[in-house]
DNA sequence: AGCACA
């Protein structure tokens, strides 16, 4: 076989009518505009890709509809005069593609912060230390934002701001479609793919440096001890949509109470979501509502996507119903501190989780403790090493550190822990028999049960709950 | 002068 008997067959179906364009032979680095004029006569243009080809100069138009690009192509096969560009001739072919596979996706267009979405993790298995460091490796990562998904869901996503799209760039092609390495995950993930693509954000608004989100590039910026950052995501919903207003302090009905929910209870159930600042507990129109306070606004949207509609107790008891309150800070008239004598602690010592909920519980003055006031007597290395493996110091991948290497000094200590998953209210409870039982997963949406925290126990018997108080308790 | 992008 000859060899020049394939390329005339790769043209050869070039006759075959397509509403895109091929065109060929334009001036150097032709423009969108003088493309669209020379072919606008024949009917709506509805995409176009410019500058094609090792000379840039040849480009695809894509008509509305069939019947122009053939009339474009017929008209110039039976003129005179040929298609021209700056006095160019301009050889015109129908594509050999029926549309024209866009112009560079939104995710495509390389910028200097990166969308990573880490496949096959939940919240807790890839610390923001662990994504900061695998991204190091590349160059100086400028900050770090966790997106705020729902707990549950077997994914991490994350935007990862480098100083430039090249950095950028060298980042995703070689850690896109590849896997953290193994060393830096816990014993149970299984597969974990990062996928990445660029976002359209080009510096990202961190407020404070939390286990969601990091700024490497401002030691001041104050520790979150709710560890929930707030402000990547835009208020508005994808849609456009509006939201209803949003505040930290969440109003919660209570329906079908069959069993008593006490603010011990409640604490114990929203704590697994944040510090809660405050709770109080009231009687109105008949039913039980309580008001929960957290630090900020996003622990109280996260918490409320978890639990809505969720029941505290088996059997659709003590079925939660959240909305957003009026209130930002509550009003707490007859503060009574749990004395830990007594043994009516909301929360044991669980592992991991109870150590920073409980103060903002206990005590209203350790709960402002921590916002914007790390310690600086504390000596801690930039981000927690431990449980990492030795060799988690140097950039994974083989890859040579960047210049700018890793900031290992200077910055904030981070926050405390967060509440492992496994850690949250893992608890010790034991449930009275014959009393009501946890909540089972099948009784919640899919997807979600993983994380509604375990239901606290209820109330020891004997001790006055609190919905029968006719005045509304109050307590820190 | 002869078909991109992932």
């Amino acid at each position: 076989m000859s060899s020049s008997s394939g390329q005339t067959t790769q043209f050869r179906y070039t006759q075959t009518p397509s509403k895109v364009l091929h065109l060929r032979n334009l001036p150097w680095e032709c423009t969108e505009e003088e493309l669209v004029e020379l072919c606008k006569p024949f009917g709506r243009i509805v995409n176009t890709k410019c500058n094609v080809g090792a000379n840039r100069n040849q480009a695809f138009v894509e008509f509305a509809d069939l019947n122009q690009a053939i009339s474009m192509v017929s008209f110039y096969a039976s003129s005179s005069e040929p298609a021209q560009v700056r006095g160019k001739t301009v050889y015109i072919q129908y594509s050999n593609r029926q549309e024209i596979t866009n112009n560079k996706s939104s995710g495509d267009v390389a910028g200097n912060v990166l969308l990573v979405t880490i496949e096959g993790v939940e919240a807790g298995d890839v610390s923001i230390d662990v994504i900061h460091l695998v991204f190091s490796a590349f160059g100086f990562v400028h900050k770090i934002a966790t997106l705020r998904k729902l707990l549950g869901f077997r994914y991490i996503s994350a935007l990862i701001q480098f100083s430039d799209a090249e950095t950028a760039s060298a980042a995703r092609n070689a850690l896109d479609g590849r896997s953290i390495p193994r060393y830096l995950l816990p014993e149970h993930v299984g597969s974990c793919h990062l996928r990445i693509s660029f976002s359209a954000h080009t510096d990202l608004n961190i407020k404070f440096q939390s286990h969601r989100s990091r700024d490497y590039t401002n030691p001041y910026l104050p520790v979150n001890a709710s560890a929930i950052e707030g402000t990547v995501q835009p208020v508005l919903g994808p849609d456009g949509k509006k939201k209803e207003p949003e505040s930290n302090v969440l109003l919660a009905s209570i329906e079908n109470m069959q069993y008593a929910v006490t603010v011990d209870v409640l604490h114990a159930v929203f704590s697994a979501f944040g510090a809660v600042q405050k709770i109080a507990i009231f009687e109105k129109n008949g039913g039980t509502q309580a008001l929960i306070q957290y630090p900020d606004i996003t622990t109280a949207a996260l918490a409320k996507e978890a639990l809505e509609g969720h029941c505290i107790y088996d059997g659709g008891y003590c079925k939660l119903h959240l909305s957003y309150s009026r209130h930002t800070d509550l009003n707490v008239k007859r503060p009574r501190l749990h004395d830990p004598e007594t043994g009516i602690l909301p929360l044991q010592q669980g592992p991991g989780g109870a150590a920073h909920a409980a103060p903002g519980w206990q005590s209203p003055s350790s709960a402002t403790a921590y916002p914007g006031a790390p310690p600086a007597d504390r000596q801690m290395p930039p981000w927690d090493m431990s449980g990492m493996h030795p060799a988690a110091g140097r950039p994974p991948y083989g890859m040579a550190p960047s210049s700018g290497g890793f900031p290992s000094q200077g910055y904030p200590p981070p926050p405390p822990p967060p509440p492992a998953s496994s850690g949250i209210p893992t608890q010790q409870y034991q449930y009275p028999p014959g009393g009501p039982r946890p909540a089972s997963s099948a009784d919640h949406p899919q997807g979600v049960s993983q994380q509604l925290p375990p239901p606290p126990p209820p109330p020891p018997y004997g001790r006055p709950t609190a919905q029968v108080v006719s005045q509304p308790p109050v307590y820190y």
